[in-house]
DNA sequence: CCAATAGTGTCTGTGAGACAGTATAAG
DNA sequence: CTTATACTGTCTCACAGACACTATTGG
């Protein structure tokens, strides 16, 4: 029972504000980004992918694993968005990287030291802006996964290692197509990090085709034919010339410039038009 | 600089749980259902309005001001979805309610008491359901609003007490359309539950389009003229019949059923389509 | 000339917006 | 007969899918 008070100051000077159980909360980003594989056919273009930034752990618990970059909030200074910044500047040493909150995950034993709530966030950013070097234990990781109606299988590849994972998919409720996701098979990586990779991937992919999120990725300057292979990579499929320039005509804006040097017909700069 | 170990059985056994600061988590509900005015004219239809649930605080901090039904996560024994489920069943006395997680609000001084981190639900009920009394300090909210490219203006009404507040939206970044809400008035409303009031309307707003989430909130049995009513309402605009009925086409089945005494042809009745 | 990408023209079918029209109960 | 809602037919316009075609470079 609630004592009585008589005002809203007096209540709170004698607050006790230990009346209820904490926890440690984290925040962890999903860093997308776009990888060119070189091609030695002088000819064709590089094979684009799209990338994750991981990092090594090494410390317990999963010592050796990889994880998202990631930390715990500052309790007194900072809200999550302000903890998902420091980390993101931390991790690449640049500003204004686009950064959005994605959902937060409480399950009670994803961190096997204790009970620790994590928000994840998204950011997106072309990885030609990071011009320092990547710190020793984090890597890029190219992406590829296949969906269907009751699993998704993810493959993570940075040339050097391979992560797998497997995620299975139990549809939760009928009017939407919601699913509730589960761990089938992961073994590099730590926490309940396969979950925001998808839960990443699943939103990445549905903002591109209702939001201009995907020049974020982009560099300034860029071909049309580099932005469709940006696309196609994110959705999973191939799209056909015409419908995918009809979509992003009144998004771009050609300059003057050329990019020569492909032995085939040089292509168009464009820029990303911004809105009024 | 951490100690060394030898297995991570090892580090979990000496692990110190208070090495970062802790805080605590509340979730707040945000409850939409659709209310029925009754008309006067026996031949109309009585008006349709989205509604939410709020309950009067009786205790400190915002003592006598209205919030969303909510509570301290049980950081020993729950998810935050159990403790949203929970808390929905606490309010209404029913199981089986729509729910979704919306956002997790974390501005520091959102809570006048301390440090605490609010993770957001959105539920969605059909009111009819609803066989016991609300309990006496909770009431149906009717919502109306304006919106802007610069503000959005609530009023909440139960008939009885007006609600009003104003969020001021300011632009967040280029290449999506999102924006910064903060509280620009407000006095009636508890914490930053304005803000939460917000993005559960938009949410719904937005799933409404591509889900068939609206029927969480619809009767067993409804007339195609109710459920546009409830489109119509939510999404803030009239809608065009032929238009309407084409969309719902392969969402409901009519059924032999129908629906007479309203002084007007009569109406079949309708039931949600489930997906195969 | 060849291979590869850049870029355009246009046909076709689908589907949304708009409006007009018919149907039918209760008073 | 009036009023209000229920429900349908159809025209038009915009746009996505599909495919064929032209343009241009480096080797």
């Amino acid at each position: 029972m609630q004592k009585e008070y008589n005002s809203e100051e007096e209540f709170l000077k004698n607050y006790n504000p230990d009346e209820f159980e904490k926890l440690s909360m984290t925040t962890d980003i999903i860093i997308f980004s776009v990888s060119n594989k070189e091609q030695n056919n002088y000819r064709k273009l590089g094979e684009k992918s799209l990338s994750v930034l991981l990092v090594k752990r090494n410390d317990y618990p999963f010592k050796d694993m990889w994880c998202l970059p990631g930390g715990f909030l500052d309790v007194k200074n900072e809200t999550l968005d302000e903890a998902a910044s420091r980390i993101l500047t931390l991790e690449t040493n640049i500003h204004d990287i686009y950064i959005e909150q994605l959902y937060t995950f409480s399950d009670i034993n994803r961190d096997p030291r204790m009970r620790v709530v994590s928000t994840s966030y998204m950011a997106l950013i072309d990885k030609n802006r990071l011009k320092d070097k990547l710190s020793c234990n984090a890597s890029w990781f190219d992406i590829s996964y296949t969906e269907d109606d009751n699993n998704i299988d993810v493959v993570l590849n940075n040339g050097n290692e391979i992560i797998t994972f497997k995620i299975k998919k139990t549809l939760k409720e009928l009017t939407t197509d919601r699913y509730k996701y589960t761990i089938a098979a992961n073994d590099k990586l730590a926490f309940d990090h396969p979950l925001v990779i998808v839960s990443g991937l699943s939103r990445l992919k549905n903002k591109l085709e209702y939001t201009d999120i995907v020049f974020n990725m982009m560099p300034e300057y860029f071909t049309l034919g580099e932005l469709q292979q940006v696309y196609e990579v994110i959705l999973g499929k191939e799209l056909l010339d015409p419908a995918f320039r009809r979509i992003i005509a009144n998004k771009v804006v050609k300059t003057s410039k050329v990019q020569t040097g492909g032995g085939h017909r040089p292509s168009a700069l464009f820029k990303y038009k911004k809105k009024i």
